[in-house]
DNA sequence: CCAAAAGTGTTATGTCTACACCCATGA
DNA sequence: TCATGGGTGTAGACATAACACTTTTGG
């Protein structure tokens, strides 16, 4: 504690002529869809500390660039996505003793991709995975530093940003389907949404999603064909699809 | 810009086992009511760079401490509120050059703290102030830093933070009216609301606000006294008033 | 023809908004 | 008693959710 205020100038025993110096990283927790259930990219640790531990992929920023650059530097080294994917700041870390080695402050940052086959080519990783971020979080993958945190964090910002940016046409490709897009939410939230209505949601209003005239051909199972379509112009301010308040309204008795 | 993925494991001219060092600051946005509108506190710089300039607090962190805890001494430092006072992280910034003595990754909190007459009684601040948002970004005030930025994307925060966690009751003291409690969205927003359907939204569903017996005296026009209330438990989770869309529903034209 | 998924129609229910109206106070 | 702001009632507009029903494909 330092002391109240309205006295002491300096907090005693504390000179801030001379200032504490950090590492700083950036590290990006990469989100993707795959078979309906939303992954998170993790990397195998090469080196010490947590040597073969799961983390997310992450690196030092250097004095030149921003921590936006930085980021997307350490995106495309680990994934190959060069393209001006949507790249969320989303939080800092800086406890003491979160690195071993050194005072680090780490500032986090959340990425979406599509769904993509063999994007996993790290470099200075000895081996890196899509993880579904139920396992993720479960304690079953321990995970190095205070990832886990870090993970949840994001995982909870993607779960906001769903109905208040237009993230999630960032986890579909330029064409998509309705059912695809709709997974997305529903993956996303864990929650089941209706089809129909939200077919009526995203289409009855001009500028969510233009539909080229292609149609995307049935699975194994048959199935009418679905309209292919592009996201429009509306998701650059917000979602069309809300999500739904746990139903606990109106008064207890009375 | 580094090489293409996939093949140099480290980018050219770049020796990871070197990292640079950097200073790691965090700065506070104050935000109050203050007459019905929102005010920022502002410091006046005593040292350069800078000098002289309006600029909002902040200092080094210590390598022993978290970035919360940094941020909470900075805010006791300079407004004497000790108490658990809502403290959000909302961002970091580190562009090269920030500032131009050293490089500089900065932690930025929102505190939101109720009104309060005389709490500006700087320490190493020549000079503090309450200002009013609108003219702290209207370029009239001219900022250190990246400050002005910084305090753009608080404001930007703290309105998406309305609607979605219990913010709004920080503004206000223990026990507040209900149209105490209406202005904070107001001014917030920039928006009118009507005082019976806010009413309604607050009161209808148990656990919002609680009312304790008394009543507010009421202003020197008069008026009917209003009924004095307590924050419930609901607000730990979210909002009663939402944010009405910006009305383009419906299709264009059919 | 059958199963499965896309897409349409319909209806009950809930929520929001505007606004009329009554209530209680200070001057 | 008048102006002012607190507080209640209510009707229409609007949005949401549930679900029956039709369409179009693969096997």
């Amino acid at each position: 504690m330092t002391t109240k205020t309205g006295g002491g100038q300096v907090p005693a025993g504390y000179d801030p002529s001379r200032f504490p110096a950090f590492a700083v990283t950036v590290d990006v927790v990469i989100l993707t869809m795959s078979g309906g259930r939303l992954h998170v990219l993790l990397v195998r640790r090469g080196v010490a500390p947590y040597k073969g531990m799961w983390a997310i992929p992450g690196g030092f920023k250097r004095p030149t660039e921003t921590l936006g650059e930085a980021a997307k530097r350490e995106l495309a080294q680990e994934t190959g996505v060069d393209s001006a994917s949507l790249l969320t700041q989303f939080g800092a870390y800086g406890d003491p003793g979160r690195d071993p080695r050194m005072n680090v402050v780490t500032v986090a940052y959340l990425a979406v991709i599509r769904e993509v086959g063999a994007v996993v080519a790290g470099t200075d990783a000895a081996e890196a995975a899509l993880i579904p971020v139920s396992e993720a979080l479960n304690e079953q993958i321990e995970l190095a530093f205070d990832h886990a945190q870090i993970v949840r964090d994001a995982v909870e910002r993607v779960r906001a940003d769903l109905d208040l940016t237009g993230i999630a046409t960032a986890f579909v490709g330029p064409t998509f389907t309705l059912a695809e897009l709709r997974t997305v939410y529903e993956a996303v939230w864990g929650v089941q949404l209706d089809g129909a209505n939200f077919r009526r949601s995203v289409v009855t209003v001009d500028g969510w999603v233009i539909p080229t005239g292609r149609r995307a051909r049935p699975g194994a199972p048959g199935g009418k064909p679905a309209e292919l379509y592009r996201a429009g112009r509306m998701w650059k301010y917000s979602s069309p699809i809300r999500r739904s308040q746990p139903n606990e309204r109106r008064k207890a008795d009375s």
